[in-house]
DNA sequence: GCTTTATGAGTTAACGTTACCTCAACACTA
DNA sequence: TAGTGTTGAGGTAACGTTAACTCATAAAGC
């Protein structure tokens, strides 16, 4: 693997000294003559000697490192919650390690536990899917956990994270309101918790308005290119939707793309709202509706968190639910028939 | 810091067994009774053991995890490189732990050194700053490191990189042919080698044209909020600029902002040209003509790289170079005296 | 009944680093 | 001169884990 690693024993040769000396040099501990010093400190420079973090921290010392693991930085969503926690950390005077597990299990546990063992002083766990057992485990642990958007399992562990519900619902009805009757979904990736809330917001509201079609539904994964997809398949349809609610913007985009190389405008013939509020959002023509976390503000909760509880402060059942909103921008309007009615 | 660490010990103490049984248990080696097995499961399942990486792989365990250090993850860019990475390493059976350093070049060392220092099998270096000592201990240190954009001090070490020069010749020939004469420059940020690299582009380009003016060049930082700033400076002087040439996408879009608060149309009495090419550029209404880095490309041959190095291949002076492209779509137009110059 | 073999468990040592201690040499004070 | 303090260096042990052995015990083969 690699090559010649060189150790406090090799630079200790080569400068004729013990390897306690060079430790301390390169420390800047205890007391060192000036020639000793600038030998060690040659000798380390020509070897290029690096130390080994992992045996450092085994003897216990503090690393300053914040651990995050989060199922990938490929969707804008997670993106932004790593560079905000990132920046976040930055100003605490802590750095971020940013583990990607690809949904992966095992991986999860696996990074959880690199982290933990040694690597980092504290750990930020962007959960992407109730993992029972394994929670239950790290929270038996009593590392400095906090748990972002986790959904599942009941847990001692502190917990930060966004409402979807309550601005799912939000969406529904400002759609409703605008007139629309027929409104398809395409929801999240079937692991997702929070594509479930999401679903379950759309299912109960067009339930109790009595406008529920299982036609309409369309599964999805968070992907544009789903969003393509699926929106062909509701405009296709025989009664097609006049309002599509997509569970992430990328999927509304894919939705618009679709409508519009079917010839339809948006919002004028087809009303699209998405989910998180990327910064594409705001910059696309038209700028989306969409329903957005406080991903800024859950940062910072969740590294407050960790901090406190790196310091002893006892965090057990805290719990920090943020609240999702309905940005409205250009991407809604109201129904066809309806223009067609007011005009005739 | 963390509460009681589970280690081994623990575990084999309440399994009633040795240390050893436990590690062999856990890592499925040897040869273990079922009942031995489920007591040891047992005991670490209740205890909430998790195995210490620091200690594993300082016996020297290959990890399976590459190292990146990257500078931020604020900046679309950086964020954009460092999914693009985890995505290719993620193919190739690799996690990727990815650090921030808040470009701070002690930082920056020590993260490199906890990486390469049994953390990580291989490294990424997403270099900010030419740090010219610390490269050359680096390449002394034999490790597997690939560095990603750097365009300092000459190194034998592998350097995958994107170039600046030519696409922002690109962009300044593109404004020139249609007809602009007058073109600012907000610059990025004074320690980066891509920046100076677009600065140079512009400067040599605008001279051979003679149509060098230092007052439309003003500093920036790659930020929205000093394109906003710079834009208003450039806007203000009392021969204005028709076009300006952004270092970032970030700052085109503030000097956008700009131009609007001052009710100015773009492209119509301004053009603006970015450079990133970041996901909102194709969005944004206008959408942004802008100079791109092909990313993906970039981060699978920085990836391609290290793993051959770990591989052993020897990689010494491997340098890939990846042009940079002028994307053009809405946001300029020929300047506005020329269509009156036509109109009269 | 004795050797061979399989099985399950434990021992030892080492990875690279650092906290804590010891120790030699020398320069002061009383 | 003896005692005290300072300076510079080295020694020992330990962090948690695991590879390579060793060593009992029991089953199988002759």
């Amino acid at each position: 693997m690699n090559g010649n690693k060189v150790t406090l024993e090799h630079v200790a040769r080569l400068a004729g000294v013990s390897i306690i000396t060079v430790s301390k040099v390169l420390n800047n501990k205890g007391r060192i003559s000036e020639a000793t010093r600038a030998r060690v400190l040659q000798a380390a420079s020509q070897l290029g000697y690096v130390a080994n973090s992992a045996a450092r921290s085994l003897r216990g010392r503090p690393t300053q490192i914040l651990g995050m693991v989060i199922p990938e930085l490929v969707s804008p969503y997670f993106a932004e919650v790593a560079r905000a926690a990132a920046d976040c950390a930055s100003q605490m005077g802590y750095d971020l390690a940013v583990f990607t597990t690809s949904r992966d299990p095992e991986r999860e546990r696996e990074r959880v536990g690199t982290l933990l063992g040694g690597l980092a002083d504290g750990l930020v766990f962007v959960v992407p899917i109730g993992a029972a057992g394994f929670l239950a485990t790290l929270e038996r642990s009593r590392s400095p956990v906090v748990l972002v958007n986790h959904f599942g399992t009941p847990t001692h562990l502190p917990v930060v994270r966004a409402d979807s519900f309550e601005g799912s619902l939000a969406a529904i009805r400002h759609l409703l309101a605008l007139g629309h009757r027929r409104i398809g979904f395409v929801s999240g990736a079937a692991h997702s918790s929070q594509a479930a809330e999401r679903l379950r917001a759309y299912r109960e509201c067009m339930m109790a308005a009595g406008l529920w079609d299982e036609q309409l539904v369309r599964p999805g994964d968070f992907t544009q290119q789903r969003g393509v997809e699926a929106g062909h398949e509701l405009l296709s349809l025989e009664h097609p939707p006049t309002a599509i609610f997509a569970a992430s913007d990328l999927t509304a985009f894919g939705v618009i793309a679709a409508a519009r190389s079917r010839g339809l405008q948006v919002p004028e013939d087809l009303s699209v709202v998405g989910f998180d509020d990327i910064p594409a959002a705001a910059h696309s023509h038209p700028s989306l509706t969409t329903v957005a976390h406080p991903i800024p503000a859950m940062a910072q909760a969740a590294v407050e968190l960790i901090t406190r509880a790196m310091a002893g402060e006892n965090v057990r059942d805290v719990h920090i639910e943020f609240p999702s909103q309905l940005v409205v921008r250009e991407s809604c309007a109201p129904p066809p028939s309806n223009n067609r009615r007011k005009h005739r």
